[in-house]
Formats: structure tokens, sequence, C-alpha cells
DNA sequence: CTCAGTGTTCAGTG
DNA sequence: TCACTGAACACTGA
């Protein structure tokens, strides 16, 4: 699930949660590769008895803000995911950190592929990894001249480069084949041989895609039907568009890479 | 049984 | 140093 408009997402439920309350118990699972050189009895010592002052985000990263240092930093990986829930029972199976605020709320942190990463840390946005991300797209984009040039160095497939994190931040894989389809650009052209107005429909299609999966909650259901999300995926070799275009899948950079030849240039 | 998968990191190369 | 490529990581589900 995580890319920007999920963690958006958690970021807002945990907000929601969290803000202003106390953290009255913490649970941490044993899990040397998740929990970052940290032990859960450091990470339990570390948050209970906390005050959260604010829950923030920046590209696919989240960390608490706290009334006392260190804070803990969240990556979700592949698999990770943040729930809230008042019940103990409704705890996830694959569950890494519990949260229980004063007000019985909870939140907790899981992973079923360990991907993931919790980290404390003095002051995560200033510290890498999160200080090592390049623009967040909700925080805006440099304008297309800008964009043109820092694209102009990289000879790489574009593909990869959307998916570069030191670049665009919270960039991930279906919303790089999103914004190519939608911007009509082959996801394997040379980063350096788009032209300034390829540049300009590509930003501008990048923050629309973005907008318009957060203002939905990144529930993917409401988003628009016209786009390539919803018909990405699915094993059969004739996948297509709502409109009967063919859709080919391979992998680029890495990475499985879904485009419409008739539309992509 | 095999393979792909909403991601990152690291080693090796140019 | 930088840009790039491909493998590795860990696990579930189709």
């Amino acid at each position: 699930m995580p890319e920007l408009p999920d963690v958006e997402a958690a970021r807002r439920l945990a907000e929601r949660a969290l803000r202003g309350h106390r953290l009255v118990a913490v649970a941490a699972r044993r899990d040397p590769i998740v929990f970052a050189g940290v032990s859960p009895g450091r990470v339990t010592a570390t948050l209970r008895g906390r005050r959260v002052l604010a829950v923030r985000r920046r590209g696919k990263h989240l960390w608490l803000e706290l009334d006392r240092r260190p804070w803990p930093a969240f990556h979700f990986g592949m698999s990770g995911w943040l729930e809230t829930y008042p019940d103990p029972a409704d705890r996830p199976r694959y569950w890494k950190l519990e949260l229980v605020a004063d007000t019985g709320a909870r939140v907790a942190v899981s992973d079923t592929r360990r991907f993931g990463r919790i980290r404390l840390q003095h002051d995560p946005p200033h510290q890498p990894p999160i200080s090592d991300l390049g623009f967040d797209p909700l925080e805006g984009l440099p304008p297309p001249a800008e964009l043109a040039t820092l694209l102009a160095r990289r000879r790489a497939p574009i593909k990869p480069v959307l998916l570069d994190q030191s670049l665009f931040a919270g960039v991930g894989n279906w919303i790089a084949d999103e914004v190519l389809f939608q911007a009509g650009i082959r996801p394997h052209r040379p980063a350096a041989s788009l032209s300034v107005a390829e540049v300009r429909r590509l930003r501008e299609r990048l923050l629309a895609v973005v907008t318009k999966a957060v203002a939905v909650g990144a529930d993917s259901e409401r988003f628009p039907r016209s786009w390539l999300f919803h018909y990405r995926w699915g094993r059969s070799a004739d996948r297509r568009t709502w409109r009967a275009e063919r859709i080919v899948r391979e992998t680029i950079g890495g990475r499985t890479a879904a485009w419409v030849p008739s539309r992509q240039r």
C-alpha cells in the first residue's frame, strides 16, 4: 500500500488518534530487521509517557513529534501499514509496534514482509534517510524549466528516474506508471530526451495524480475511472484500458512497468 | 512449486 | 564522484 497517498492517509489517521495525547502504553515486538538496531525495551522505554505533538510525513516516510527526543520514524517498505482501533483484540497479525493513547485509542504499525523500518532519531527530518529525499509533490515541484534542467542530467529511462526518491519523494511504481500514461510518454525514454513541453506535462500530471489520490484518502475505488490504475493488474495477456487499448507489461529499471503503446510516445 | 509484488540498499561497473 | 544496473532482502498469495 505505501506510496505517498497511502502514507499521507496513515499520517492523518495517526494524527487524529494521537495528536495532543499521552502514550500510556507501548508494545514492541522483537524484530531486529524492522527495528533498525533498536531493542524492543529501548523503544517502549523511550515512548511510554510521552505526549504526541504532531505526526509528520515526507515522501513515504512518517514520524512522530514528541515532547521529548528521540522521536520514532517509520518507513513502510512494501507491506508495512498503520491502523487505529479501540479494541486490543484487533491488533493486526503482523504488528511490530502498538501505541495506546490516554483516550484508549490504539495505533499499530504492522509489516508482513519486513522491508519496512522503525527508527529512533534525534531529529528525523534532518537525518538520513529523510534528509536525503527530494521534492515531495504535495509540497510543490520546481517550475518546468528547472525540472527540465534536473532531468537533462539523467540518461536512464524516465520510469526509474521518477522512482528516484532523492528527486521525487513519495513516487512509487503505480504512480510513476500512471503519470507517464497520463502524460503520454513512453517509460523507456531517456529522461534527458524529454522536451520542455513533455516535462511540463509530466509535472502537471504528477501533481494532479498525487493531489487527487490524497483527496480521496488513497481509496483506489474512488480514483477516476480513466486512470490506468484500474486496469494495470490481472494476469490475462490481453489487459485493456476502458477504451480497449492494449496494456503492455515489461521490466524497466528492475521494476514492472505497465504502459499503453498507442497512447505513449 | 514457482513467481511476482504499492521498496530500498549495496556491490560492481563505466 | 556520479550515474546506472542488477541482485538481494523476506514473505505471502495467486
